[in-house]
DNA sequence: CCGGTTCTGTACTGCCCCGTCAATAACTCG
DNA sequence: CGAGTTATTGACGGGGCAGTACAGAACCGG
């Protein structure tokens, strides 16, 4: 009865990620939407409303798969936790220029560009930030746990203080700060995190 | 001679940075700009040029205040110097919510919102980074000297690092993750590094 | 008091943008 | 094969935007 759609509404969500990222919110016009997906403005309205709600949509699809790869890298047995820990600081540095099309992540750019007056993202970002640092938080528990990190330590701190970094290097990638630099700084706060002898001497 | 001018250049370039702050650069019209320097379209014009040139301006009051603040933080005598390094650790943390209009820093803001496309502004904004990154190293190196941190320390991989963590902490605070989450991470960062058994067993 | 010079405000133009609407196309069930 | 339902397209209107142009106001030396 209905005519199908002819368009995956994943793939135009991915699409409008790639957008918003690129140029931001109050920079992208549904034209450079339309243009983007391959929409027609009619079919856009009719299938996720107007702009602020495909942009809010857009973050909820980022977010999705942005915590999905965040458990894949941090999520695992306790043995390797520290390890994992050390890697995703590390990759932290290079997250912008390794990425395709040369993105920071997305929540990170909004929390600044809109944190302040739209609610909605507001609630969508903090969530990201919030379930992040609690998955880096398990993480520190596991190598607390194996014995790689001090078991005393605040691992909410730590946790707090890893995604912290991570965001900021993302803003000096973008500033121009050459690798190098964030590479140096990424190892050199990880030899901060309280590592314990066990692990320093067969590290 | 001629009618003299009305206004003030360094204050209408300090409200056009309060409106850029606030609303972003695609964010901000030539309108909004008028109202909050309270000079009508030409003046703007006849003065600052176009709105992209008004906004490079901005850009460099900005960073010419913000490098004074930092020199007048970070500078100073040897035996302070670890001193001077805590505190601007844990500044950070609260700067977003200190802050009077609640904004981060505007560097960050921008390396993520033009940083891509804006050669002028990179120039700027890479400008503003690299050199609070040399101070902090700068500061750095003093701590060494009066013997707070590890003379073997990369000094500038920390100063890489605090920085890192100064901007993340912005992108944190606007996103809702809580002060005493960050001031919480501020703290380890600092116990993190590579302080000697002096200090510690000093402070 | 007056003229020249500069500043200031407003009105204007052309463009883009958001959101909507009506007409058209595609599909399936009967 | 036709009718009803839904997707899609393209065009339209109201509004805001950047940048310009022009007329008037303010000032100061003579």
């Amino acid at each position: 009865m209905p005519r199908p759609r002819t368009f995956d509404e994943q793939t135009v969500l991915e699409a409008a990620v790639r957008q918003f990222r690129a140029s931001g919110y109050a920079g992208t016009s549904l034209d450079d939407i339309s243009a983007a997906t391959g929409l027609g403005r009619g079919s856009l309205y009719a299938s996720f409303g107007d702009k602020h709600t495909v942009f809010i949509k857009t973050l909820h699809e980022y977010v999705r798969q942005a915590l999905i790869q965040t458990h894949e890298e941090l999520d695992g047995p306790d043995d390797t936790a520290i390890d994992r820990l050390h890697a995703w600081i590390l990759s932290g540095a290079g997250f912008v220029l390794r990425d395709d099309e040369r993105f920071g992540c997305m929540a990170g750019k909004f929390a600044l560009e809109v944190g302040d007056h739209d609610a909605q993202a507001h609630d969508v970002i903090l969530g990201v930030f919030s379930e992040q640092q609690r998955i880096l938080t398990d993480c520190v528990a596991a190598a607390q746990r194996h014995g790689d990190l001090d078991p005393g330590a605040n691992g909410c701190a730590i946790g707090c203080m890893i995604l912290s970094l991570n965001r900021g290097m993302d803003v000096l990638a973008k500033g121009g700060i050459g690798q190098d630099a964030l590479d140096a700084a990424a190892e050199q706060a990880f030899q901060g995190l309280p590592l314990t002898d066990a692990y320093r001497s067969r590290g």
